[in-house]
DNA sequence: CTTTTTATAGACCATTCGGTCTAAATCCTA
DNA sequence: TAGGATTTAGACCGAATGGTCTATAAAAAG
């Protein structure tokens, strides 16, 4: 399904650079598929056009002097008009551009891409798709692929993961306490004794070798075990 | 920089479908850049197999019969060979996509996918790049997306975070907690009495409506209060 | 220049938690 | 079936934690 060709798509532009501000509406508005609502040299002025003009897509320089960029697509995510937002950016900073797709960009090009290019990107994310120009999204693909490395090292070794030497029961019980319950409220849970349970958590801290609960309910969050009980799946 | 054309690069296949297997194998025998070192038809078996002949590149099959495909790449990768995994699946399943390109797959390509995409697929990786088809990229996308939405929605919404109340002290003396660091501890580090440690612990609990330090400790985890710190940066 | 907030700290007490030891019933395995 | 692991549970004790109240000095806000 391509996006309505009745109607010109509503575009709006935020960048601090005035010159590449108007040489991208001109380019735009040459190409006569879109109507430049409005024009923004900072992320707050942009917000107030987005909220009266409603466009489309919104092409948002992420180096911009009063807000940072990323707070800015945070925002315009936050009016919740469904507008999407086309990062644009002077460099091809990986963890800028992971940043970006994460809290919501539809896409991300270069300053010093081809217009037609830039062209084509817009109308790909008018089109409710992801645009990002094949060289980005392999500096996207290494660092995301980085940023899970030591998680998933911690998560597969078998080996060393403390974790897997606790017992069926233990692992219950770890899972009550990594939800701030009490001795008692376990006890009452598994329908089983305090003592029992104090028991139970004692030779947890022995297996994972900690000295309290808190320690124990960090050593698990941040060795996997919600991950794998699949309470925070998707992650 | 092109892969090395003096030697056919070594390549591997596990898949549990053996017609399809030989049918890889015949087609990248034709194309004479590549040597097909061995062929499995389960995960155990290639993995021995790529001890044996150290390929350059593994096509892994991730419908699998005795494991897991995803544990095939996150086991490959334990060898620590470098041996790059480029993910075979008769679905375009956003989940598997993700999670094969989170646990390191240099790529994922479809089995329905023309054979010249498949020799591309091949070139690219032992190229050092990533590759995923442009309707896969899309799929991991939204999926990618999806998956940081409530995320980002928990640490933007200012007014509800009920860690924003929080003081500058009583911030530290969290972070503190957030380590699993007794009263005393915690007194120590900041050069302030046990007593005041208690005081504002207190005065936490009362902000965050909480009723121990384990449930407050949960809820700065839960509420993006490390990864403001910057503790957990690229996440 | 007041008022409020924040940071500091003590006293007191009840509760919870952690450590250690012992022990019984059950389950699993060699 | 004998031995080991698991789950259950009690007793006892000291240490740590949590709740409440009061109070002072400094800092920030008005």
């Amino acid at each position: 399904m391509r996006h309505d060709f009745k109607k010109k798509s509503k575009v709006l532009l935020i960048d601090d650079n005035y010159e590449h501000l108007v040489g991208i509406r001109e380019l735009l508005n040459l190409e006569g598929t879109f109507d430049v609502v409005g024009i923004a040299t900072t992320v707050t002025v942009g917000l107030n056009l987005i909220k009266k003009y409603q466009p489309d897509i919104v092409l948002l320089d992420m180096n911009m002097p009063d807000k940072d960029g990323l707070q800015g697509i945070i925002e315009i995510s936050k009016l919740d008009m469904g507008t999407k937002v086309l990062a644009l950016s002077g460099y091809d900073d990986a963890d800028l551009i992971f940043r970006a797709m994460k809290i919501g960009a539809k896409g991300y090009v270069l300053k010093t891409m081809a217009s037609a290019q830039l062209i084509y990107a817009i109308e790909e994310v008018l089109n409710g798709k992801i645009y990002l120009p094949l060289a980005l999204s392999s500096r996207f693909f290494e660092y995301f692929q980085q940023s899970f490395r030591e998680e998933i090292a911690k998560q597969d070794s078998n080996e060393e993961n403390l974790l897997s030497y606790l017992t069926q029961r233990e692992e219950e019980v770890l899972e009550l306490l990594t939800q701030g319950v009490t001795y008692k409220g376990v006890a009452g849970k598994l329908f089983i004794s305090e003592t029992t349970v104090k028991t139970h958590v004692n030779n947890i801290f022995q297996k994972l070798q900690v000295n309290d609960r808190t320690q124990a309910v960090l050593y698990a969050i941040n060795n996997g075990f919600l991950t794998k009980k699949g309470v925070l799946t998707g992650r």
